[in-house]
DNA sequence: AAAACAATTTGAACGTGTTTAAAAAAGATG
DNA sequence: CATCTTTTTTAAACACGTTCAAATTGTTTT
């Protein structure tokens, strides 16, 4: 067991109690006067152990997402086949944040903020956006999916961005349970795959090609070694 | 002439200056007792004529509006041909923007939250919402544009949805000028005005039946009087 | 154990968006 | 004009995220 000091074990306490209180109150409703209160901390105190509010559910974020990579590597064993692969990632991401919908929904706050270190766009979350991005990856790799090759290396962050409107539209989601959404990622995802298929037959020249000169001048892909892929 | 109350004017000069501000400083950076001192008044008062801060940038938003409206008749009078026309719409919204970035930026932020008046998902902006969506309808009525029949009617709200998702993109395109952002909207735009004429040739069955379906599920068409369409 | 250093905590204060009770000004009515 | 009503303004205060200088506690070195 490793040793921890003082401050990871306070930091995890005041995790805990934090996440109660937003859990119960939402986020908004939360003060920090209210957290240090109920950790019988100074106000200060707290700060010492988080930069701020929203450092907090950050880190709830990033803990959720260890519980959805380990549901995607659960799909990917369990099937080949590429569609259900994809809906698959998609529900496990969304039910991770089932029972704590205003917390993604504050998160998605600064998620439009390019300046937000919190936004899945920017440099300060670019750890947890490459490994998503390395689940889908790895969901195309060892997937039955076909389609023109030139096109395959842009997938994995083409997915990821579709994931980031799924999620967009599942906090906009009021219907029972978030039916829709889920009516919404089946059909669309089912049509999306035969999309993407399609682009074995030939059709370079007025639609890949020029498509992908422009994916590749927003995002050029990185040169990367070709073995470990 | 409308006679103007009081009121009206003096919320018309604090519109004003709060823009000047607003555009030098930045929104962050405007405090309201700058505004409210800029406007010799104290930062109650100023409270009197706008409900809080968002609301002087929504009113920004509202009148930037007007401008655009104006610019998509321009362009519908200009050309039939549909994929210039959802350019130019395109282009158009975001040209009212050009400088002034940080406050769609601003806007957007409460853009994602469902319960924010501010969000052009939310009641709030129904009025602005669906004026753009007709501006997508006439857009599409008097166009070239041949497609399959059932599809028709979700067109406009679909392209609205487009236009939100490139306004996204264009916030965090930090290319010079936004070249990129110019760049995805003509491939894609293309792309997809291909896309819905493909619908003509029949995929009934197995594509766009059951996609028209989840259309439906998700967003009901409202029943409306065709004669007017 | 004393001294030096580091980690943690405190409580007061700051900045800023916003509210509020009361005063002042403007307008309407007799 | 005097009185009543409505609109507008004021100054002070509140709430809450956050910062900070100083105090306290804990750990290491001599």
């Amino acid at each position: 067991m490793a040793k921890k000091s003082k401050s990871e074990v306070t930091a995890e306490r005041l995790y805990t109690i934090s996440m109660e209180h937003f859990l119960n109150k939402g986020f908004d409703q939360t003060t920090m006067r209210d957290l240090a209160t109920a950790a019988e901390l100074s106000p200060g105190a707290f700060y010492y152990h988080f930069p701020n509010k929203e450092a907090v559910i950050q880190q709830f974020y990033q803990r959720s997402f260890e519980t959805f990579e380990a549901e995607c590597r659960a799909v990917f064993a369990s099937t080949e086949k590429f569609e259900d692969r994809l809906t698959g990632v998609l529900k496990a991401r969304l039910s991770t944040f089932e029972d704590s919908r205003e917390l993604l929904i504050v998160l998605s706050r600064s998620a439009v903020d390019p300046r937000s270190p919190l936004s899945p766009f920017s440099d300060g979350q670019k750890e947890i956006r490459e490994a998503t991005i390395q689940i889908f990856r790895e969901m195309i790799q060892t997937s039955d999916l076909k389609c023109e090759k030139r096109l395959r290396p842009y997938l994995p962050e083409l997915f990821w961005m579709y994931l980031m409107g799924i999620m967009l539209f599942w906090i906009f989601d009021e219907s029972q349970n978030q039916e829709k959404t889920d009516a919404l990622l089946q059909q669309l995802t089912r049509q999306i795959v035969r999309l993407v298929r399609f682009t074995r037959i030939p059709l370079s020249g007025t639609v890949l090609t020029p498509l992908i000169k422009t994916l590749d001048f927003i995002r050029p892909l990185e040169p990367k070694k070709e073995s470990t892929i």
